[in-house]
DNA sequence: TATAAAATACCTGAAATCCGTTACTTTTTT
DNA sequence: AAAAAAGTAACGGATTTCAGGTATTTTATA
């Protein structure tokens, strides 16, 4: 008898966290050792668990699969970790392995890939479900994408983004700010630079999305 | 020996069908009889199957949950339905239930509601989360919110404002569309008398309040 | 105290939006 | 069959955003 790998789940939606669970219940090899909600559950109790490989969800209240992952690989590298996501989207995935993650699988794929990826991160490989690494090429090869980052949004600009949302436009931001015209057009041309958007509507995504707004 | 209770399962994520399914069929009462990967496929299928109750996801693609239950109760109000969403704003909800469906419970709460609901709503009784009826009573209660109700966005305009929310102009829009940019602009123009805002920001802002998008 | 980062401001020209209005065709509903 | 709603298309002009600079001052911070 084999030693069986030791699963830790993470995911906001319990009814995804006991469906995976029930599937992975009926292997023999595998192990679902404890279960968090969020990156800051999984945290906490990863101080006394151990597990060989951490299954995460990337959109999560308090702490995200992302972040979750540069904490957890900040310590150890011995605990492999495994995106489960519904996100195909290019910049998360490579924000994603960047972080250190070693496998991505899309929640639109099945449990037979589910347990491919788990086997083969187990052995010290990395897996990648074959739409992850073609989106991943894209956005590689596109480099207004690529390129995002590391950027910091200074606190002027999260000003500027904040009103932008809330359907202001460059004359009445400068006037809610004392500030030129000229100069709210610069902090929104350096938001879309930074945050890699040629439009408002990436701008105003992007703010819903890091709860700038909303 | 009772009869067992016939289930139609409706997700674009394989692999919460597949826990989902695991779940039940533990279970001793129920019988998963089929399953689609959205609501196109699901009215298709169910030309082959007669389930007594449907569980669906809000967001998918082709065809959503709502315009699924529309379609159903159309043709039969035999047929039970029951959203499984991650949604919980109040004017998805009130769609929702306008479209004649049964229950509604969230993805967070686990398969206990789920059985709960499952049984509450084969009895013909319908059954809502505790924070769906909350949040529903909110948006019925702010005026702010429940007058935007009655503004109707047709399904064109609902796809411009998805391409739109996607960072598209007007020109690529229209070459998606096969329809002339001047055309676009009307819908963009009619969303915007019927949203009531003045810019892309307020379409894109709405588009993900109302689960158009992401 | 250098120097880097942030905030300020201006300019030009191109591109896209926004606003109002008219009008025809197709589809759906009554 | 008539009426209403949805989808299509066009025009002119005002306004705004977008893209590309340059340049000065203020504020952190190494």
């Amino acid at each position: 008898m084999e030693k069986k790998i030791k699963l830790f789940i993470v995911d906001d939606h319990k009814m995804f966290l006991e469906g995976i669970q029930s599937i992975l219940i009926d292997t023999q090899f595998i192990d679902v050792i404890a279960t968090a909600k969020d990156g800051k559950e999984a945290l906490k109790l990863l101080n006394n668990f151990l597990p060989d490989i951490i299954i995460t969800d990337i959109d999560m209240p308090n702490l995200d699969g992302i972040e979750l992952t540069k904490l957890v690989k900040k310590q150890s590298d011995n605990i492999k970790i495994i995106a489960v996501s519904s996100h195909s989207e290019g910049e998360v995935i490579s924000k994603a392995i960047k972080a250190g993650i070693n496998g991505y699988i899309l929640k639109n794929t099945g449990k037979t890939e589910l347990l491919k990826a788990i086997k083969q991160v187990y052995k010290g490989e990395n897996y990648y479900t074959e739409e992850v690494k073609k989106n991943l090429n894209d956005s590689l090869f596109n480099p207004t994408k690529a390129k995002n980052q590391i950027v910091k949004i200074s606190s002027r600009e999260k000003e500027v983004l904040k009103l932008i949302s809330e359907e202001m436009n460059t004359q009445e931001i400068a006037e809610e700010l004392f500030i030129s015209p000229n100069t709210v057009e610069v902090h929104r041309k350096n938001l879309m630079r930074k945050i890699g958007t040629k439009n408002m509507v990436g701008l105003v995504k992007y703010a819903i999305q890091q709860g700038i707004i909303k």
